[in-house]
DNA sequence: TCATTATGGAACATCAATGATCTATTTTGG
DNA sequence: CCAAAATAGATCATTGATGTTCCATAATGA
């Protein structure tokens, strides 16, 4: 069976209208997420199709936003998978995470940019389960007595995303290169919530 | 001399305007912090005034959303004064810091809520030298080889504003107490740039 | 009490983003 | 090369937020 087609998916999109559908949706979130405010008139532009095309994809500014955020959601959460976070030690496994997630930056910072937008991102992922991954990582980290248990961990999961997207700001805004905001933020986090036996240096 | 009164400011509004004004920044500060695009009606009928009465004391959307940034920065900007950043040691001075920025949480929430606002927020803190005060302190730890050096300080002060922000929110919706969340930014944020020294509970 | 000041609400004009429709062109895939 | 699919661009109606004006009331404070 072909490894890239779905088996049971219906109609199927063409190749070009898949293509111009992904130009649409990352365009927007890189864009929603420095203006929320842009208009569709210039994501159209920043996504090179006419204002008319978009239209043809998503009919209204809602259904546009949702596609974007339902998009930004699954991106996120087949780097996550591809993160393997049930292996390893669980401190190893973050610094996977941490590392994939920088790659993913543009859509983090998207989800993250807007309350409302957050909001309905988390509420699809109590759903659905998606993102839900890193809880477990870190429950699991926290039962193993790896992190700090004097924090519950949710907030551990908070900080981690805290940090996560501070990083990827820093890097957007072109404060810190890549490696060293990655470093930074690994950094700060591992003795953040105080991983047992993290002497020294995670470095490179 | 009278100490609240400004010798030469001019006319001087009237008690009553000045209660309307506080009235309208305030609860602008806390709509928009949830929702940015909160509607001028909404916001007026938040503030409990009427949409007319907002449009007489701000012209326009933009003149608002100006005085609401301005605002936010100066209450947080005076919260920071009175946190006495020059005095003690570093430490003990940015708990105290940190505690005082969970009182001003609506304002900093707000501040931190759009990339816009915050984009001018920032601009203005560094024509005026405002919020800077935080940032010398976190220079002055670095130099005291009290906070890791192995971090740039302005990566620290990353650091410090996404847990604040991190910690405010979860108080804010509620997913944790306030002392909870105060202590948990606390020993998340000073284990993070790992204070020399600082073995174990910051608690109450 | 009375003049002043501040307010609320209705009513209206404006405007920009939106969304819908149509047509001419281009691109795709066979 | 050709039919089908996809697109761009122009045009137009709609709509909701905005900003403005006017007037009647209410609060203030001397």
């Amino acid at each position: 069976m072909p490894s890239t087609v779905p088996p049971h998916a219906a109609p199927a999109e063409s190749r070009v209208r898949a293509r111009t559908r992904r130009a649409i949706l990352t365009a927007a979130a890189s864009l929603l997420a420095r203006n929320r405010g842009a208009t569709l008139a210039e994501i159209a532009e920043a996504a090179d199709v006419g204002r008319t095309s978009l239209h043809r994809y998503f009919p209204d500014r809602e259904s546009l936003i949702n596609a974007v955020i339902q998009d930004s959601a699954s991106v996120m959460s087949q780097a996550i998978q591809e993160a393997r976070l049930d292996d390893d030690d669980p401190v190893q496994t973050l610094r996977r995470l941490v590392a994939t997630m920088f790659d993913v930056g543009d859509h983090l910072l998207f989800l993250f940019s807007d309350p409302g937008v957050r909001a309905t991102f988390e509420n699809l992922s109590e759903q659905g389960a998606r993102t839900d991954a890193v809880a477990r990582l870190i429950e699991r980290g926290c039962a193993e007595g790896v992190f700090d248990s004097k924090v519950s961990s949710a907030w551990i999961e908070s900080v981690f995303w805290a940090l996560i997207y501070a990083g990827c700001d820093a890097v957007h805004k072109g404060r810190l290169p890549r490696h060293q905001a990655l470093n930074s933020v690994l950094r700060s986090l591992e003795n953040g919530i105080r991983i047992k036996g993290a002497g020294e240096e995670p470095d490179v």
